[in-house]
DNA sequence: GAGCACTGC
């Protein structure tokens, strides 16, 4: 009570409400060896329909000597996992789920962490549809690959067979899958693919939606298409599996599908607010870690902050201050971990070693500050203390400007409460919220918004049109976007000539569709084909789908900027990031070892790794659809040129142009004010840009430039560049002048090809004074030329 | 003169 008392004098309060937390969401269900600590009756079986399989009957053929999925004999090890698997919460519902699963097309299924519900209903399914004998499967969707990777493996050991044949899995780059696959556990994504190419998804007999509360984009669209796919397929059973919260919303979508819910089994965990509101969560949340480390019982703690900065910022101040404790208040050791997405996996790894020892009867601690990514992607065993200030880094977009930017944004109850939930994995634990219980109940949005509502969605409404769904308008989200983010995406497809002027699929479309990319790097990539430069192209498109391949580490930036430097191409980072790749590729790379010369050279090694691995798998793509692969001599004019051109055939939306006298940029069309990103390699000349990105953060900066010529945007995009449609300003200016003088050109041309005609068939004299005209203008043409290239 | 929350095809 001492120690209750202390903390609720400094920042933290007691609130007597203590949660229970079995109602948590979210996780992987990847630890149900635990022995089990909910135990039912087995119940009794009643109520049977005929030619069903029961649960009995089900249980009788998994504890039978042969395998009825492989027809092999089960080995010892099998009775062993069979025996563990009984003690699962889940397990004691089978012959519950069976009965509606027997009698209803689609069901919804709570199952609460822990409760085994990822590894054991699919398997329930297994012995109930037997899809063997009809030539089907059953596909359990994932939102994260390794989730469905490391499933499967545990699957597959269960069943007793290898896997990769009856069980398997299939995720973007690798797929354990055969003809003997019945089980398949896969990505959202991946799933969505095959529906793209297979509308009825034929080849399932039974569908399970897993972590379906998560509402990742994949996870939404593909519950709007199996919500039209059941109506045209009667044999087709739909299991979305989800978390309490909101089981009642997939329900209510799905026509009032049955519900079925199972308890979990985690520990209760004691919720602290804060009894005002904290100026500053940082320091408090420093302070509240190191009140834990002094005053609390043992147990590791875990402090949830936004970002790597913070993070790094947070672990510094910490030890520091951890050392100070353990010298002046005869504290125990601790040790301070940092965890968020880009640290490399041996230093993520690092958060599961053991915590320090104890000291003189006072307990030895780790801390973890973490990004969002211990809350869903990775557990930590061993936490007892989580000590939540209520925030995160949260996508938004803003359909007016097309712009995705991270915002920091206090989180959803159901987020707060997953984040208590991670106290409570071994043992019960504390939760401190860093702020109100008020602030809770009345602030909090019950929900994160789903990813659908803060996306760009141009991806998804091709993605749409390729899945056969015309009317875009109808189709039943369960929770429609904005209007104005879907015009902005149809908008979109159009003027990339993805759709036509009706919204139907254009060839271009079709073809783009099949890409794993935006579209508009798809279309830059198919259209480079044109232009002899797809292989060039297919790098760049690449290098722009990794995380920064550039590394610039606090101590040595001047070192890296000057390394960075012999890959420079001065008409921008494009080409910059094609010649990073071909010297990652080249002979001295290989010699001198790839890891190595990556380092050296302050380049991202996974990155580039990851790029080449998307590079591959995008070829191979483009080789299948015919498309030309040759390039253009290195030696010739050309090669640079027509790589800028088919960049600005994907991005003439997305183009800049410099303000007179100014280093700052006004951006195409809706004229905002931006600056180039100062890691952009660009010379400071180029007057018109394409940008691969907008990003919102000091500043308004355009990330990753190239110079272009204003020209092509009206050759390549005359629809978008009907200069009518423009604000008034500078860049319309510009290109009205620049507008007027290809139409001049564009007059003479023709003219001139009349005049050809002519000279064939006139008069000698006429001729002459065609001829004297004609030089005229070339001389201007020239002219004209020539001040461009200094310009440049 | 600055940053990448987290996923996914």
């Amino acid at each position: 009570m001492a120690t209750k008392r202390r903390l609720s004098n400094e920042s933290i309060e007691s609130n007597s409400s203590s949660e229970s937390f079995s109602s948590m969401t979210g996780k992987t269900d990847l630890e149900v060896n635990e022995e089990a600590l909910v135990h039912h009756d087995a119940g009794e079986f009643h109520g049977l329909i005929e030619h069903q399989t029961t649960a009995e009957q089900a249980e009788k053929l998994e504890s039978g000597s042969i395998n009825p999925f492989t027809g092999n004999a089960f080995s010892d090890r099998y009775v062993g996992i069979l025996k563990k698997r009984r003690d699962l919460p889940v397990h004691q519902q089978r012959q519950e789920f069976l009965d509606i699963y027997q009698k209803h097309q689609i069901m919804v299924f709570v199952g609460e962490t822990g409760s085994g519900k990822t590894t054991q209903i699919p398997q329930f399914v297994l012995f109930d549809e037997m899809p063997h004998l009809k030539n089907k499967q059953v596909a359990c969707t994932q939102p994260r690959r390794v989730a469905a990777m490391s499933v499967a493996e545990r699957v597959a050991n269960e069943m007793d067979v290898k896997i990769g044949e009856e069980v398997g899995y299939s995720v973007r780059f690798e797929h354990k899958v055969s003809n003997k696959t019945i089980l398949k556990y896969m990505t959202d994504g991946m799933l969505l693919r095959e529906a793209m190419e297979d509308h009825d998804l034929t080849r399932y007999s039974c569908i399970i939606l897993d972590e379906a509360h998560e509402r990742t984009l994949a996870t939404d669209i593909l519950m709007g298409l199996i919500k039209q796919v059941v109506e045209r397929r009667p044999d087709l059973k739909i299991i979305v599996m989800s978390a309490t919260l909101d089981a009642e919303k997939f329900q209510t979508y799905f026509n009032e599908a049955p519900l079925l819910a199972v308890p979990g089994r985690t520990f209760p965990v004691e919720v602290y607010y804060t009894p005002e509101y904290q100026k500053d969560y940082l320091d408090s949340a420093m302070r509240t870690v190191l009140q834990i480390h002094a005053t609390e019982d043992e147990g590791d703690i875990l402090l949830f902050l936004t970002g790597e900065d913070e993070i790094e910022d947070a672990v510094a101040k910490l030890s520091l201050e951890a050392d100070k404790l353990v010298r002046e208040e005869n504290c125990g050791p601790m040790k301070v971990y940092p965890l968020y997405g880009s640290l490399p996996p041996h230093q993520q790894q690092k958060i599961f070693e053991k915590a320090p020892e104890g000291y003189n009867g006072r307990p030895g601690r780790k801390v973890i500050v973490s990004t969002n990514i211990a809350e869903t992607s990775l557990t930590i065993d061993g936490v007892v203390y989580v000590v939540d200030p209520g925030f995160s880094k949260q996508k938004v977009y803003n359909p007016r400007i097309r712009v995705e930017s991270l915002l920091v944004t206090p989180v959803s109850k159901a987020s707060a409460q997953q984040r208590a939930g991670r106290a409570g994995r071994t043992r019960p634990g504390k939760c401190f919220r860093l702020y109100t219980e008020e602030a809770f109940q009345k602030e909090l949005i019950p929900q994160s918004y789903p990813e659908i509502l803060r996306s760009n969605l141009s991806s998804t409404v091709l993605e749409l049109k390729k899945l056969g769904i015309d009317d875009l308008v109808h189709f039943d989200f369960m929770d429609p976007p904005a209007p104005e983010t879907m015009m902005r995406a149809l908008e979109e497809l159009y003027y990339l000539k993805c759709l036509d002027a009706e919204g139907n699929l254009t060839e271009l479309g079709r073809l783009v569709s099949l890409y794993p990319l935006d579209p508009m790097l798809a279309v830059m990539l198919v259209k480079a084909c044109d232009l002899n430069c797809g292989p060039e192209m297919l790098t760049i498109v690449s290098m722009l789908s990794v995380p920064n391949v550039f590394v610039r580490p606090g101590k040595d930036k001047k070192r890296a900027d000057d390394i960075k430097a012999i890959f420079t191409h001065p008409d921008g980072d494009h080409l910059t990031l094609l010649n990073v790749y071909h010297g990652f590729k080249s002979d001295e790379a290989y010699e001198y070892g790839v890891k190595k010369w990556c380092f050296d050279h302050y380049l991202n090694y996974r990155s580039i790794q990851a790029a080449d691995n998307i590079r591959n798998q995008l070829e191979r793509m483009m080789e299948r659809h015919n498309l030309n692969l040759e390039s253009n001599d290195y030696d010739s004019p050309r090669y640079f040129e027509n790589i800028k051109r088919a960049l600005a055939q994907g991005f003439f939306m997305q183009a800049s142009k410099k303000k007179s006298n100014s280093k700052g940029f006004l951006t195409v069309k809706d004229n905002q004010q931006v600056l180039i990103h100062p890691s952009s390699v660009l010379s400071k000349e180029i007057e018109w840009v394409i940008y691969n990105e907008f990003v919102l953060t000091t500043q308004n900066y355009i990330r990753t430039v190239t110079g272009i010529k204003p020209e092509w945007l009206f050759e390549y995009a005359p629809a978008y560049f009907n200069l009518d449609q423009f604000m008034p300003g500078d860049v319309k200016m510009s290109l009205e002048r620049i507008k007027e003088r290809l139409d001049v050109y564009a007059k003479l041309d023709k003219k001139r090809k009349e005049e050809k005609a002519l000279i064939e068939n006139t008069p000698e004299d006429l001729a002459e004074e065609k001829k004297d005209k004609k030089e005229k203008k070339d001389k201007k043409e020239k002219k004209d030329k020539k001040n461009k290239k200094v310009k440049k």
